[in-house]
DNA sequence: CTAGGGTTAG
């Protein structure tokens, strides 16, 4: 399936924008950008003000006339208003042939979408058919905030393509269903279709449309959007340059998020930590901590995500002594308290080789989660210490706490190192019978397949291809299938260099 | 009624 998408957009004159068209390409969509002339449409008056920007919006009530019906409304009105869902259900089902106004199927609605009641959402929807009501924009769009909020996209969007709505509200909302879906082509479809329609883009679509071209990992298009958002006005908004800064490091642009972060007049705690995570995630820990000291320096208020990024800069350097320091600064900000901050700091002990530490935090939390667990497992993995992670792997599934894909790759691997055959098979079992695939796992099992005779080899690639197909993208397949191929060869080779090993270690 | 940053494997 191609979807072919163009997107037309006026490229402010930036002197890094210079080239006439781009063709771009990711994935199955093409984005074709073209610069085109002043009177594109995006320069035109926005005139989606003009329209309701609000789903509850004032409506004005079309059935006056009849009291008993007025009565009706504010009744049910009144249990939505205390968000009494049932009773309102009740109300309607024992007054069937009641016409009810608008704004009150729109309060229902509400109250459906808060409640999450997809099932009560649907009766309502077919109420409103069954009594012919036309879908206009605010009660149409009112039906789209429902079903998307109950977890029912497809038929959200149904509505939503059946109806013609300015409201940005809405096309935010919708977008970013999708977004948090992890379907980002999609959201970007809607992007381009809501320009088309001459819809002025806010603060809220940037954020989520720049989110979706980092997670697309479309290189060519950040400096482009870029230009986009500072031609709308919104190259001083926190909450967009936050997202472009976040882009410009997810495609490794570094250069250019340093830019950004120098010209923003105002930075608030996320500006900071976007900074530091963002240098840690691009391998620059030294730089990501040094924006850290001056953090501290500017007399900013950090939170907990600024020492979850810092203990991980402290980790991705492997300097004990400089985790020790923030893990002392953390502990007078009771940090140490949050379970996602102590897993970030065991981990950061573990790989600075101090797995004493590494167990007493493990030991002093409150509350452990996977993570904790696995990031226990894989301390021991690489100290070599295979039989305390088998060990620990064990007592985290008596304990109940089911391992995760990250889990299994790190079990494998203290299984391949230990040479422990037997165990290795029992956490293939256990990952069929759990359905835990990705890529890691796979390749973890290939890996502890060097350990292998050479007739079990085969069928084990064949039971990771089987157990892999439903999840795993096509061309992940593909290359695994030549993986296979070469694979005999692949073996050769790291046998030779493990032997290689040996000999260095005698 | 929406948004920006943060944890575990290799």
């Amino acid at each position: 399936m191609t979807k072919t998408t163009s997107i037309s957009l006026w490229v402010s004159p930036v002197n890094q924008i210079q080239s006439q068209k781009h063709l771009l390409h990711h994935k199955n969509i093409k984005f074709q950008l073209n610069q085109t002339s002043r009177s594109s449409k995006l320069l035109s008056p926005s005139f989606n003000t003009l329209y309701c920007t609000r789903i509850p919006a004032t409506l004005s009530l079309t059935s006056t006339a009849n009291h008993q019906v007025t009565d009706y409304n504010d009744d049910i009105c009144r249990f939505c208003e205390v968000g009494n869902l049932q009773k309102t259900m009740d109300f309607i089902g024992n007054s069937e042939e009641t016409i009810l106004d608008i704004k009150t199927y729109c309060h229902i609605l509400q109250l459906c979408a808060d409640s999450k009641a997809l099932h009560h959402g649907r009766t309502i929807h077919n109420l409103i058919c069954s009594r012919g009501i036309e879908l206009d924009s605010v009660l149409g769009s009112k039906l789209v905030f429902m079903y998307v909020s109950c977890g029912d996209v497809r038929e959200g969007r149904r509505i939503f393509n059946s109806i013609v709505t300015h409201n940005v509200f809405l096309w935010n909302f919708m977008m970013n269903a999708y977004a948090k879906m992890g379907d980002y082509e999609e959201s970007v479809y809607l992007f381009q279709k809501m320009l088309e329609m001459g819809i002025e883009p806010d603060s809220y679509t940037f954020s989520c449309i720049l989110k979706c071209f980092a997670a697309l990992g479309n290189e060519n298009i950040g400096e482009t959007i870029h230009g986009y958002v500072l031609k709308s006005g919104f190259g001083f908004d926190s909450t967009v340059v936050n997202s472009m800064i976040s882009l410009y490091f997810k495609h490794a642009n570094i250069d250019n998020a340093r830019k950004l972060f120098d010209h923003l007049p105002e930075r608030d705690v996320i500006t900071w930590n976007t900074m530091i995570s963002g240098y840690v995630a691009n391998s620059l820990a030294k730089k990501g901590f040094e924006v850290f000291t001056d953090m501290i320096g500017s007399g900013v208020t950090v939170d907990l995500a600024t020492m979850v990024s810092v203990v991980a800069a402290c980790a991705s350097m492997g300097v004990l002594t400089l985790g020790q320091t923030v893990h002392a600064y953390a502990v007078k900000g009771e940090f140490d308290k949050k379970t996602k901050f102590n897993n970030t700091l065991l981990d950061m002990y573990s790989k600075c080789g101090d797995m004493d530490a590494a167990l007493k935090v493990f030991k002093n939390m409150d509350e452990k989660s996977v993570v904790s667990w696995t990031s226990l497992i894989a301390g021991y993995t690489r100290k070599d210490q295979s039989d305390k992670a088998i060990e620990l792997f064990l007592n985290m599934k008596k304990k109940g706490i089911k391992p995760d894909t990250f889990t299994v790759t790190s079990i494998l691997h203290a299984c391949a190192s230990n040479g422990s055959l037997e165990k290795g098979k029992e956490v293939h079992n256990y990952i069929n019978e759990n359905q835990i695939q990705s890529l890691a796992v796979s390749n973890a099992l290939m890996d502890m397949n060097l350990l292998i005779k050479s007739d079990e080899f085969s069928l084990i690639l064949m039971m990771i291809l089987e157990t892999s197909k439903q999840k795993i993208p096509t061309g992940t397949q593909v290359a695994m299938m030549s993986q296979q191929e070469e694979f005999s060869e692949l073996r050769m080779r790291n046998k030779s260099q493990k032997s290689k090993l040996q000999l260095i270690k005698n």
